[in-house]
Parts: structure tokens; sequence; C-alpha cells
DNA sequence: TATTATACTGTATATATATTCAGTATAATA
DNA sequence: TATTATACTGAATATATATACAGTATAATA
């Protein structure tokens, strides 16, 4: 990374100010008009000059098309690996899977942050496991796995109903699903005669508030 | 924020992803070639629905002027701040400074984890929470504040003890600290009297396993 | 039943925007 | 000394892009 001059850092945080404030880049016109320039030439100069030393990217061709680059700056000092986990709503029907339709959203979490690896998040709904400290709306971490024991905190999917409990499995061809609140009561599956489907292993939770 | 139908989130998650790939915002072109889509109005229309329901705001005449709202973190200059926050321990006695001696580790977090910012995670010890699902050793990430309501789950040190509460200031010279759990009674402090200090306010709460 | 919302295709167009070209001027290199 | 980088003005233009208009079709509401 070559020395930039004040001017173009100048650019260059005018820039950033912008992303900031709007969400997306500004043109060589908007430019102009925050750093005081007459002629658009004075911002796409000052722009190549900035990519040529690395601090930013140009898509060409497209408007608005400025990438700030470096920006990542602080993952990579401290060598710690974040991706990020989409977060699936429980619906009351249907499978929690990762289509783009069931994802709320995405947030950045050290991969590492539960101990285990984790798949995805998925936001509790109802209160069945409230004695294992579960409540509503809770972000639940979920390894996607079906190396579960006894007493592990899975999620399961019955019929198309996803539920997360105690799991336990006491026979070859049964399953009961416990929950954690004595307002409910346990769940049997005959895997001879009902549906089953493990969709993972409760890993951590989060609480956003 | 009205109900979003699974196209319309399709289309906000594309529009997600294109943020965080390029670092702006896609044209109505671009959201047809992600979506398979053959008439920019597909994309147009979608989006004015989006903005109609809150869900981003369109900049009129601008290129690429679109902005997600109510996500601090993914448009603003694509990059993540994560912090390493410090672990501590809440001993029986004692106040829950951050010297070192009272660290267990450093994790990293990103710094808007919560929504709101914190400054420290507290390990938490016995079940007096237990019915607001706050169970032992969970971490309550806990933002240094005396700006508290009635209601908040605080963290406060009373004679060296330090415990979480939910907080109540019935009048200027008292303050209650109720319990989310009948085996426990309330604590009446009496502010003439009594030591009284206030550590923070919790925020969130992480669950290891 | 009429109306509205959703979910598209397809065409057209004004304009927003990137980008090139032609200059001017100063300071720093080689 | 010639060259290159910096730092601009000013004008021109191809095209990228938003956006309106004209349709079709289905499902949900009033």
């Amino acid at each position: 990374m070559k020395d930039i001059t004040p001017q173009q850092n100048k650019v260059l945080n005018c820039i950033k100010v912008y992303i900031k404030g709007t969400g997306f880049p500004p043109t060589r016109s908007d430019i102009c008009k925050e750093m005081g320039f007459k002629s658009p030439n004075s911002a796409e100069t000052h722009l190549r000059a900035l990519e040529k030393k690395g601090f930013i990217s140009i898509a060409s061709g497209a408007s608005r098309g400025i990438t700030i680059i470096g920006e990542e700056s602080e993952q990579e000092s401290g060598s710690i690996e974040t991706d990020n986990y989409p977060i699936i709503g429980l619906v009351a029907a249907g499978s929690p899977t990762l289509a783009s339709e069931n994802i709320e959203k995405q947030v950045p979490c050290p991969s590492n942050f539960f101990g285990s690896p984790f798949d995805y998040f998925l936001r509790v709904k109802g209160l069945s496991m409230k004695d294992a400290g579960i409540m509503e709306d809770d972000l639940i971490a979920v390894q996607k796995t079906h190396d579960v024991k006894n007493g592990d905190i899975v999620v399961a999917r019955i019929d198309d109903e996803v539920t997360v409990k105690y799991f336990t499995k006491p026979s070859n061809d049964k399953i009961v699903l416990e929950p954690a609140n004595d307002d409910f009561s346990d769940i049997e599956v005959d895997l001879r005669s009902e549906e089953f489907f493990l969709e993972g292993k409760y890993i951590g939770l989060i609480r956003e508030n």
C-alpha cells in the first residue's frame, strides 16, 4: 500500500462518510459537491489514484461502483475467524431449511463462539423449554448432525412441525422428546409408524434482549 | 413494519447479499439477473413494495440508490467491527472490576451483536434469575451505565456483593432488587444507610452450552 | 362481484453517470 | 532537463439506469 496524499485521504474519507450516510457509494458528481470540485474529472483522477494505490476498487462501467478495500483489518489482525450465520425463523409448520425465504437475516459471529461448530441460528417460538432457560425469541445455535446422545437438546421435525426438546431414545424404534416445562407433555414418536427427522443439535444460545 | 411475502424476502435477501459482495447496492437489472426475472419492472415493483413496507428506502433519481433500513452493520462500508470483550467471573464477594485477576478470558464478539453497545461479559452464579431465562454459568453482556429504568435487569453491588436482579426505584431513597425466582426474596436497599453501586445494565445473553 | 395486492413480461425513454479528451499549473523526481 | 505525479477546469458522449406505460394472470379481500 503506497503513501496516500492529504488530498486523496480527504477524498477517501468523503467516500466513506457518504457510504455511511446513504448506504451506497457516491458518483463522481457527488464527490465534487462534497469536496467543492467543479469538474467531475477531478473526482475521476482522484479515484484512479486511490485505485492504483489499493485503497479502493472501481467496478468498470457500473454506476457508484466504488468498493472500499482493507476495512476488514480487525479480523486480520486478531486472526479470528468470523463467519456469517443465517437466522432462521421457527415457523409453526415447515422445515427450517436454509432457503433464503426462511432467512430472517445474517449475523456475523466468530465460528468457534460456542466451542463446538454450528451451522445456523434458530429463533425459538413458545416456552416449552423454559426451565432449561430457553425463552421465546431466543436464538439457539444449531449444529446439523445426527450424532446426538440421550439428554441432548435437539431440533427435530415431526410431520413438518419443528420443535426443540430434550432427546431420549429408550428403544430402537422409539424416541421421546421431553420439554423443560411442566405445562407441556412428552412427545413419543413411534419410528415404525411416524415420520421423524433430526434437524440438529443445540450448541448454544444468544438472547438479543 | 408490515408483513413481507416470501418472494419479497428473497429479493430483500438478494439485495443484502449483493451489497455484502460488492460494497454497493444492485441495479434493477442486477436484481433480475440474481432472481431470474426477465423484466426490470419485476425488480422495480418488488422494490416499491419493500419500500412501502419499510424494509428499504429508495433514493429518487439516483442509480443504485437502495438503502437497507434497520441494519447498521451490513451496509456500512461492508466491514464488521469485532472487538474482544473480557469475561468476568461473578465472585460471591467483590466487585466485578476489569482488573486482570478477575478476567476469565477474552472473547471476540461483533460490537453491535446485541443492538446496544456493551462493555464486558459477566458469568452468572446462582439461579435467582431463572424465570427470566438466566441460568447458572450464562454469560450476560453488561453495559456500564447508570441510566436504568424500572423493570430493567441490572448488575448491582451492595456491600461488596455483586448481584443480577430486576431494578425498581419506588422512592428517592429506596431501591428494590427483585429476583426472577420464587425461591428468592426481594432485596430492599435503603440508600440513606446502605451502600449501593450500579455496575451496569443487562444487554444480552450468551450460553456456551 | 369489484377491487386490490402480488408477480410477472416486454418496450420505451429521459437522464444519471462513467469515462474520455483537451487543457492549465505546480511540485517532485530521474 | 525531461518526466512523472498531483491537482485541478471544462466540455463531450456513450451507456448504464431509473422509471413510466401497456399488458397478463392469480389469489386475496371487501
